[in-house]
DNA sequence: TATATTTTATACTAAATACTACAAAAAACA
DNA sequence: TGTTTTTTGTAGTATTTAGTATAAAATATA
């Protein structure tokens, strides 16, 4: 036991709670106030807990991101040839999209953005988790090589880009009230279209 | 000459400036004073002229959207060949994402996400112009079937959101800074690799 | 010239916002 | 038991923000 008063909050409860509001209306429109409200913790607390509210962003972007990557990594595991893979990683990310009610895609692609520029720390995190997702899914398609799933000629760090642009559409589209079924239609159909 | 005092702004260029202000912040960090600055004009003749931030900002995404329609016409009426043709518009839009320093990327992508839950009006129209660029798109791909450029077994609809996808990436990356060098390799590896 | 109309400009209000000072509470430790 | 440490909770402050009341300025028209 640490020596002081024990803390009132759980991280994961209160960080969740945060990401959610953070999700819906992005850094900018929130407010320390309505964080204090959601996290059920007063504004002392939360500042001495996680510092500023671009500082709580930045956690929640963490979680946010490594929640996505896990599940890449589980379906990359799975032995599934490269075409079920891509497209049980794209459902999945379409099923956290949709999740709720409205949809609202991914808490990166459709909130990141327009905070990059005010607040640079928000800039480099997106700059950064792009260009990891760009080379763990070329490191993917590199290995599909080898096992003969994936054509040699393929330029593998042009095609993750390209596969990595399908998930941003998909992110915001679902922002934007796409269906789920529609957006695993679009999937399905550029999985096929572009893995050969 | 109309009946009252005659208006001291040129529409054209304080919506402009206004644009700017949004395509950098987005629409929840841009305040009315912000506006007021850089437009040049005191509050009440904003509210008088254009109504609330809200509504500057939709004026503003609609300025934006009809620039690039009308740099999509223009490449697909140039007569070239399909690739050419989503190349040279590729470019162009690269070349706007880009122009400013750091790059913004597209206003609409990656601004209108973040607000679109909190502005519901904004939210719709960014469903309507992603909807919009899906039917031209599809449209011109079409018409690029009949003329034996695109083969006939391609989903023109599908492959219409693969091409909007790829621009919107072009538009995301370039808001995390990746160079317009790299944007433009990107855009010709993904046109080479989708029509055929 | 006098009146009606519209925009401009200043100044203001009420609310929201980020952040903090300070003291009480709750634990470990000497 | 008393001291130290850390968190909590209340109550603030100074600033920013959205929006407006009011009057003066600048035009057309009667």
């Amino acid at each position: 036991m640490p020596r002081g008063r024990p803390r009132k909050f759980d991280e994961e409860v209160v960080l969740n709670a945060a990401m959610m509001l953070f999700w819906e209306k992005g850094l900018s429109a929130t407010s320390i106030d309505d964080l204090s409200d959601v996290m059920q913790m007063n504004k002392p607390s939360i500042y001495n807990a996680f510092g500023g509210k671009e500082n709580i962003y930045r956690l929640t972007l963490k979680r946010f991101a490594r929640q996505l990557d896990t599940g890449l990594e589980a379906t990359f595991n799975s032995g599934l040839p490269l075409p079920r893979a891509l497209i049980a990683f794209y459902n999945k990310a379409i099923d956290l999209y949709c999740q709720n009610d409205p949809s609202l895609g991914c808490l990166m692609i459709c909130t990141a953005p327009s905070a990059s520029l005010d607040h640079p720390e928000v800039g480099a995190d997106l700059r950064r988790l792009i260009r990891q997702l760009d080379k763990v899914l070329a490191q993917h398609l590199l290995t599909a090589q080898k096992k003969g799933e994936l054509s040699d000629a393929q330029d593998v760090a042009q095609l993750a880009k390209l596969l990595q642009a399908v998930l941003q559409s998909i992110s915001l589209r679902a922002r934007s009230g796409e269906s789920a079924n529609s957006l695993r239609k679009f999937a399905a159909y550029s999985v096929n279209t572009l893995t050969f």
